[in-house]
DNA sequence: GTCTATAGGGCGATAGAC
DNA sequence: GTCTATCGCCCTATAGAC
């Protein structure tokens, strides 16, 4: 007989995902989820710091991929890089279109979820940014490099989510989008700092 | 006799951005900035949805200048457009930069106004996302020129904020950076959609 | 696990402007 | 009379403290 069931924090997560699906994510109490789970409220409280923060266990082994491929990657030029990491996203998310789809569903829904997801992806730029520096990018330039790369995964993952295609190719195409809007930007005179 | 003292809203306003900058965000309550302000709790939530809204109230007059500035640009590309809509936003800029100075530390110390930040970050990329939709531009090519807009908008404003130059040359110096660190992206064949 | 302060919404009452 | 800003009191859920 055990004392208790084992993993409650993998069933927390997915009672509050069904239930913030069900009736949205402020008609849901903590304690409806920790209910459903079989826990008590000071349960789902020691596992995650707030209601929001039970959908984003994810982001952190994401952003731990990603700055791993930077690392990693031969390309020569901060852009490059990026789309190296872009690869390794695709591989991240290559088995979670489900959850993924239900989860993006829930977030569009409830703006403070929009919040925490628009957080986790400026705190994956940041860690971008700093492993670009660590491989001797300059920072400015790491930052913003840092930035489009997230821009493009954001546009990405967005296409993935509403259209048919795998993530590898709504990669391409949004890459392919880059570059055709950006055609026009030029190399001006080094300006000053 | 006057029954209110006028200018309750910006009286809260000052008050919280004070309060913020002398004790922190999650140490002031709502309480603290009504009373500062002269009026009761009650009435600053009357004005303001929760706490972080009251330090955005600029947010929409700036949506607004760089939605008209994308609607009126004489440029052809996508990101002419939003190029222009940067200039747009240094004027808006031109003269409150001790009031941003003092607004950006508050928000940086406080990951619930960052996230809050970045809502409205976002919320202006889908606002100039649709405005360039307006003009022609396809979806999902208007989505990303908006998104690489506003990540530059972001980081010129925070290089404005950090160093002694204009925001119109912090833009310039981004866009500089833009230039460099996409040199390489090649325009591709036409991917499948 | 229990206790508690705060966020933030609901609603009726009040007092001025028009 | 209507409209609008404010007040004050009641309430629940969150989330931190003990």
């Amino acid at each position: 007989m055990v004392r208790w069931e084992p993993d409650a924090r993998g069933r927390l997560q997915r009672a509050a995902l069904e239930l913030y699906a069900e009736r949205g994510f402020e008609a849901t109490t903590a304690h409806d989820i920790a209910e459903r789970a079989g826990v008590t409220e000071r349960t789902f409280f020691r596992h995650f710091a707030d209601k929001r923060e039970v959908l984003f266990d994810g982001s952190a082994r994401l952003q731990q991929a990603m700055v791993a491929a930077v690392t990693a990657s031969p390309a020569a030029s901060p852009f490059g890089v990026i789309v190296d990491a872009l690869t390794a996203a695709a591989e991240f998310f290559a088995d979670l279109r489900d959850w993924a789809t239900k989860r993006t569903a829930v977030i569009a829904a409830t703006p403070s979820l929009q919040e925490r997801e628009l957080l986790k992806l400026h705190r994956m730029s940041e860690a971008i940014a700093n492993a670009l520096v660590a491989r001797g990018t300059e920072p400015a330039q790491a930052a913003l490099a840092a930035d489009l790369g997230v821009a493009v995964f954001h546009r990405s993952f967005q296409s993935w989510i509403s259209g048919d295609h795998d993530f590898g190719s709504c990669v391409r195409t949004t890459l392919h989008d880059f570059a055709r809007v950006t055609a026009d930007v030029s190399v001006e005179p080094e300006p000053a700092r």
